[in-house]
DNA sequence: CTCTGATCATTT
DNA sequence: AAATGATCAGAG
């Protein structure tokens, strides 16, 4: 019997114990507990996944500006992972704000609140392996360590700077060592409020920041204590375990 | 094969 | 349009 959490836990001991529990089931078995249907595949339902894990672990966020736990302060993010334990994709944190942003430090920026603790929750997602027998992987409950947080804040400063100066449409996902900046969009053709090359107000492709793979890594692979030879080597079953 | 730019669903 | 949840898929 799959246990679902529908009450926001009360610390954080209990919900990456309630995360724990979840460990080792595969999707169709989370999604059949609760009798809900499931997609054939992400395509056109890309944050399935996520509002899935949400629901069985009582986050309250909804889509309001706050984290999914923000009681205990800790917001959800599931991660892709490959037979090795590698990220598939970049963590998309929250959007870019292109206005407004007189005043704004990496102390007082919205970015640095949602990444300040984390639950990662590493789900199997290779598409060669089916929707229905992905498996969710051990917890990770983390939050920035003093060189990780300094190599965000650099990030995010050079990239401010940009916005800031008028330089956004200069601005690639290439821009960044940790962190970058993309679109975050319905299509290409959506548009929001920017700061042009001259100062002037301009209409642009709201953008997004994401944690590159690299970041992502490092943050697993510590978890699971693994070193730089051999980290690679472990098979996915590692990340499986109960703990 | 990896990465960058584009895109999908839903709610407010 | 903007926020939430992210992954897709063609280019290189």
């Amino acid at each position: 019997m799959i246990k679902k959490f529908p009450i926001s836990p009360e610390n954080e001991e209990k919900l990456l114990n309630n995360a724990k529990n979840l460990a080792g089931y595969t999707i169709k078995e989370l999604a059949n507990n609760i009798n809900i249907s499931m997609p054939n595949n992400l395509k056109c339902n890309k944050g399935w996944i996520g509002k899935l894990l949400e629901y069985y672990l009582g986050a309250s966020g909804g889509n309001t500006a706050k984290q999914d736990f923000a009681h205990i302060g800790i917001e959800l993010k599931t991660i892709p992972i490959n037979y090795y334990g590698k990220p598939l994709e970049t963590t998309f944190i929250c959007v870019v704000p292109l206005i407004n942003n007189i005043g704004i430090t990496w102390i007082s920026s919205y970015l640095r609140y949602k990444l300040s603790r984390i639950l990662w929750i590493p789900i199997e997602g290779e598409q060669r392996i089916p929707l229905a027998k992905r498996r969710i992987a051990s917890p990770i409950l983390w939050s920035p360590s003093k060189i990780q947080e300094q190599w965000l804040k650099q990030d995010w400063e050079e990239l401010m700077d940009m916005i800031v100066l008028g330089n956004i449409e200069d601005i690639t996902s290439r821009h960044g060592q940790f962190l970058q900046i993309r679109p975050k969009a319905a299509n290409s053709k959506s548009l929001t409020k920017g700061i042009g090359r001259k100062g002037q107000q301009i209409m642009t492709l709201p953008r997004g920041f994401y944690l590159k793979k690299n970041f992502t890594d490092i943050i697993i692979s510590h978890h699971f204590n693994l070193c730089s030879n051999n980290q690679y080597l472990k098979k996915i079953n590692s990340y499986f375990d109960i703990i």
